[in-house]
DNA sequence: ACCCGATCGTCCGAATTGGACGGTCTCCAC
DNA sequence: GTGGAGACCGTCCAATTCGGACGATCGGGT
């Protein structure tokens, strides 16, 4: 295809009016949908409970992304007012219709898997050695994973699925 | 300001002499010993037809690392003199030497599955829709590794087989 | 010779990263 | 109680990384 250089914006029928979520938007509305409001601090935590498993967040995100959400409109903030002054974080319905819009049409693209071992692998690291030493990270993640389903069930048999499946 | 605010905790013996080389360093560095000699041109296309399937390179990145490379004496560059004036890198001695120390002991962590399907999951979306619409996308990257997979058997039955073995 | 689309190289603004740093809080020894 | 010590928690910033705009060059068709 010949696509000429492209330079300039929409011409189209209309600018932009649907809210695009960035993947890391859609983390913090999901886990502010899961469990109730939250400080950035708390975000972290659940972060590294959950998605962190297949989706890392670095920390200072969790703390100007909520803001732009506010911005929007898709989070509502309050703050403390002595000591720490950390600010609390709820999704508001408007939060809540854009996170399920996303959810009905989630980008349809094939992720990665920037996995170092398998760079390692494909530049000729034995694939046994790489898989032994990888066997006892797995297993380690696998035992987290059963406890999280343990857990998850007994918490709760009628919670939303989607959480444990993706543990596969 | 003052000192240099170094975290510092390695109290140790020594401090890092060791060359550690970016995962970006690793593929251009591989890519130049399973291809020969490229331009940057030529590594992004070699790259698109590659680990670019599990691990994409910014196109600039291209550019910038193996000059970074050549300062280091791992890789070689030659530049033309008239026209588009590009400059082919080909890998050193050293290079390969680097190349072979990270293969031999990569880093031990377990990457990450960042595929915005896996988010949307995990967020509600129904796991059969979504695998509905991915495997078609999965469909056609088969199809894609089942020509290399061919062309690779057809090129050199002594290659090496890294690169065929991550595909699975 | 000139043009046109495809190829190729460089640059730069914007967004991400990860960590340093400093301010709070909790809890234990006294 | 009270004074730390060490764990929490929030903010800031330098350094990459990212992706795309933009120009320059090529090849081949007329």
């Amino acid at each position: 295809m010949p696509a000429p250089p492209v330079g300039v914006q929409g011409a189209g029928a209309d600018a932009r009016p649907v809210e695009t979520l960035s993947p890391v938007q859609v983390i913090v509305l999901g886990l502010l949908r899961l469990g109730g409001p939250a400080t950035p601090y708390d975000l972290k935590q659940r972060v590294a409970g959950s998605v962190g498993n297949f989706w890392s967040v670095p920390h200072s995100q969790l703390y100007s992304e909520p803001d732009r959400l506010a911005e929007r409109g898709l989070v509502s903030v309050e703050r403390e007012l002595g000591g720490r002054r950390r600010k609390s974080f709820s999704i508001t319905d408007a939060g809540r219709q854009a996170l399920d819009r996303w959810v009905a049409s989630p980008p349809t693209d094939l992720g990665e898997l920037r996995t170092p071992a398998l760079l390692a692998v494909f530049f000729g690291s034995d694939p046994v050695e790489i898989a032994a030493t990888q066997l006892p990270l797995h297993e380690a993640k696998l035992a987290e994973y059963e406890q999280l389903i343990a857990a998850g069930r007994a918490a709760d048999p009628g919670a939303p699925a989607g959480p444990l499946l993706t543990i596969h």
